[in-house]
RNA sequence: GCCCCCAUGGACUAACGGUUAGGUCACCACUCUUUCAAGGUGGCAGUGGCGGUUCGAUUCCGCCUGGGGGCACCA
């Protein structure tokens, strides 16, 4: 049977690191076993679902490279307006449209009795928690309206109380599941109480929307966070309910903030979408994510995206949580963007280029600059810093203000001002020929000459970018600086 | 309170029960260089604790400790 998995996030919030892993590794897994990926939107939390959500999380697997073969796309219309539209064969793709589906599966284990209707009202429900929290006994509910009568039933439902429908979990049974990367785990479903499958206003709970919604999709493996462990012995209950077919479960490990705990917004946790923002390349994400929790034999771990979809497998995802570190995440950012030529990193920074306003200058002299900057570009988001004083109209020289031998620039902008064929080669033999003539050491023209041209103590190489600059933009500077030292023209 | 999962340097990880416990990031030093990066070389640093099984435990088992997840008409 070939391999169906799903990514279903539900559209609560940003889309975090721990959610674009899961999404990323059930991808992989599709890809490495030539099957499908199938994005679900779980948006049965009519309160708290918004389309702002699904958005970010359509653009944070668009960002990873991340396509799904079935589920919700945007689609612009002629009018230029986006649209969210579903494919597939299996949809709709969101769970607030498969409503029907779920009274229908919950109707059928009513009848079965293997369900049955409960009146309780949150209050009373809250009560009957308060109480087991204080006689410190275990926490759920004590199924008191297994057992109503069809005239006890009437009576409430003429009190106007709206019913749930609750899964009656069979006890006394042991619950053992093979996860695909933790090996056998089991519960005893003494331990589960009778939970909510249909609320009141007949909208799914989480636990048996899912299993209808996997079961319907022909989905094969669940791969998802650790934190659904505990949600599998009432799926799996379901799935025995209407004598379904099990899929694999593979359970992965948390993403834990630097100090090991939680990672949360409130502690600084970005969202996918910051890193995209910030200038992190797809390509170092998807590598760096893919380490976070697996690995190879040999601890490889520069990947590049197909070597990664051939060499994937859930047997080598680890068990213990992973700590996300940023360092490393630059790392392999750096080790990416060497891969990629000056012409790619300029279409990829064009967004953070307009946004500096550097979109005016002709694209040549920007592909340039990049080309001159190249290698110290750690993020796209460094561009605009690193190449913008090549283009700027006034140079700020607070940086180099304590250089107090004006003359030597005096000269040196006569040395320049006869060069004239203006490349990076004559120029440095000019200069060094001049350094040699006046007894100076080439530190102490060189420096100079860079603090003039860029009012900054570091930057590119310094004769590519006298060049770059060209011969009269070099000569003004230095007059510009000389005069800003206080030197006489 | 109950249930479940996890445990190798600061971080990510590797190691059929036999390795001087390996690699990468970070850090430190040195080096290359006109600067800053990048690069190169070297270094610091680890099997949570206690028992057991075994000729031999990072590895298998138990307990402890620590961390995490769950016990909702959230997902």
């Amino acid at each position: 049977m070939s391999v169906r998995v799903r990514f279903a996030p539900s559209p609560t919030g940003y889309f975090h690191i721990g959610s674009a892993r899961t999404a990323l590794y059930n991808w992989l897994y599709a890809k490495n076993h030539r099957g499908k990926f199938i994005l679900r939107i779980e948006d049965t939390d009519e309160v708290r679902s918004t389309v702002h959500s699904i958005r970010s999380i359509i653009n944070g697997l668009k960002y990873l490279g991340i396509k799904w073969d079935e589920g919700p796309f945007i689609i612009k219309n002629e009018r230029g307006d986006e649209q969210i539209l579903s494919r597939g064969d299996y949809g709709p793709y969101f769970q607030t449209l498969r409503k029907n589906f779920y009274s229908k599966f919950a109707d059928e284990l009513l009848k079965k009795d293997l369900a049955y209707l409960c009146f309780c009202t949150q209050e009373e429900l809250e009560e009957m928690r308060k109480k087991q929290m204080k006689e410190k006994k275990p926490i759920g509910y004590d199924g008191r309206c297994r057992n109503l009568s069809v005239k006890e039933r009437e009576k409430l439902r003429a009190e106007g109380r709206q019913p749930v429908v609750r899964f009656k979990v069979p006890q006394g049974k042991k619950i053992t599941f093979v996860d695909l990367v933790r090996g056998e785990i089991s519960f005893n479903s003494d331990d589960i109480k009778d939970f909510v499958i249909l609320r009141a206003t007949g909208s799914p709970t989480y636990n048996f929307a899912c299993v209808v919604d996997d079961h319907l999709m022909e989905i094969t493996d669940v791969i998802r966070g650790e934190d659904h462990i505990s949600n599998t012995p009432k799926q799996i209950l379901i799935y025995e309910a209407f004598s379904w077919e099990i899929p694999n479960f593979a359970h992965l490990p948390m993403i834990l903030d630097v100090d090991g705990s939680r990672l949360s917004k409130r502690k600084g946790a970005r969202s996918l979408l910051e890193y995209e923002d910030e200038g992190f390349l797809k390509e170092a994400m998807v590598n760096y994510l893919a380490l976070l929790g697996w690995g190879t034999q040999d601890s490889q771990n520069f990947f590049e995206i197909p070597e990664l979809i051939e060499k994937f497998s859930l047997s080598r995802v680890n068990t213990s949580p992973a700590i996300f570190d940023e360092n490393k995440l630059l790392w392999l950012n750096i080790q990416h963007l060497k891969k990629l030529s000056a012409e790619e990193i300029f279409k990829r920074s064009y967004k953070i280029l307009k946004e500096a306003g550097l979109d005016v200058y002709p694209e040549g002299f920007l592909k340039k600059a990049i080309e001159l900057e190249k290698e110290k570009i750690k993020k796209l988001r460094d561009i605009p810093v690193l190449i913008g004083f090549l283009f700027a109209d006034e140079i700020d020289y607070k940086e180099v203000l304590e250089f107090e031998k004006p003359e030597i620039l005096l000269k040196l902008k006569e040395i320049l001002k006869n060069i004239s064929d203006f490349k990076a080669q004559e120029i440095e033999r000019k200069v060094r020929e001049f350094c040699k003539e006046q007894n100076l050491r080439t530190k102490e023209v060189f420096h100079p000459l860079r603090w003039a041209l860029s009012g900054r103590k570091w930057g590119p190489s310094l004769f590519a970018m006298c060049e770059f600059l060209g011969k009269e933009v070099c000569i003004k500077r230095i007059e510009k600086f000389v005069e800003v030292i206080g030197g006489k023209k």
